[in-house]
DNA sequence: ATGGTACCCTGAGAGC
DNA sequence: TGCTCTCAGGGTACCA
């Protein structure tokens, strides 16, 4: 389902509802999701403040007041929905709520899904929903958000200041893999997915193909390219985090909204269809990459 | 080191 | 209606 944009929005619907409430329970119906959740889960988190809500790559990151940190990846179905408070334990939340509509718990999931459920003090309840169960959530310690397995390791925040073209090009240099494949690792850049790699492929105008060392020089100066790339890469998520993230078939917001990014989709799920590139004449084709499905002009991309 | 594939799990949609 | 097949936004493990 989600990558960052819709990372993004779930975080700026989360953020509300939870900075400074408590945790009143927290109930899980299975005892994993992806992988096991962490020992005395549960017993960690109820009694617990929420300091902030914030998003590292594809990981919302729940600071608890002490400095644990509660870690949530969506995985490709995960959704949470808020369930406003009841009216005598108006606050916030409540208000809230009735700013980001009406909420109810269908939102069209399915219950035999909703796996892990958080009850606030204030009696409002988050529920976390995830039929494919690749989401997972973990219990960092205070401080180690650094050393913690699942985010030690990750690339650069495409939208922060250390995605350049310089770092591009000294990550791609002597790199014969394809682009497509070097964007979508999240050791180089943390947070694409297929959706917007495919998409600020087409608005650069690069074929998904080509070696990703062609970023560079052969001395590993950036080429104009990359410059370009990383332009588009920008461009396309922070649109799409406009547009409340992009809704395929079951992405929903906190409040159960679609996004609405996907009618902005220039090359994603528009196999055979015209390219919209000004005085373009291909068609847009789908190749598999890495099990992936690649969407792409072979005419104005190269 | 890198690329390719299988796999994790369930649901939706297409085609017959 | 119901079956079978393919595909899906995530990531990892294993093999050549």
């Amino acid at each position: 389902m989600p990558e960052l944009p819709e990372v993004e929005t779930v975080v700026r619907g989360l953020a509300p509802v939870l900075t400074g409430q408590r945790f009143a329970r927290v109930e899980l119906r299975r005892p994993d999701l992806r992988f096991p959740l962490p020992e005395l889960f549960a017993e960690r988190l109820e009694g617990r403040r929420v300091a902030c809500v914030a998003r590292r790559a594809k990981y919302i990151l729940v600071h608890l007041d002490g400095g644990e940190v509660l870690a949530v990846h969506l995985g490709m179905t995960g959704r949470f929905s808020v369930d406003a408070p009841k009216a005598e334990d108006a606050g916030p939340a409540r208000a809230h709520a009735a700013q980001l509509g009406d909420y109810t718990f269908a939102h069209g999931r399915d219950a035999r899904h909703d796996h892990v459920v958080f009850t606030l003090r204030n009696g409002a309840m988050l529920t976390y929903n995830d039929a494919r169960r690749f989401g997972y959530m973990t219990l960092i310690a205070a401080g180690g958000l650094g050393s913690d397995p699942f985010l030690a390791g990750l690339g650069v925040e495409p939208l922060g200041p250390d995605l350049s073209a310089a770092y591009l090009a000294a990550r791609a240099c002597g790199r014969k893999t394809d682009l497509k494949a070097f964007l979508m690792d999240q050791r180089i850049v943390a947070g694409l997915g297929n959706i917007y790699v495919c998409e600020a492929m087409f608005r650069a105008g690069l074929d998904p193909f080509l070696p990703a060392a062609r970023l560079a020089s052969r001395t590993g100066k950036p080429l104009a390219r990359a410059q370009r790339l990383v332009l588009e890469i920008k461009a396309v998520l922070e649109e799409a985090i406009r547009a409340g993230g992009s809704t395929l078939r079951d992405y929903q917001d906190t409040a159960g909204n679609a996004g609405r990014f996907q009618r902005s989709h220039f090359a994603y799920g528009r196999e055979g269809e015209a390219c919209l590139r000004a005085g373009c004449r291909g068609t847009v084709r789908r190749k598999t990459q890495g099990g992936r499905s690649t969407f792409y002009c072979a005419a104005c991309q190269r």
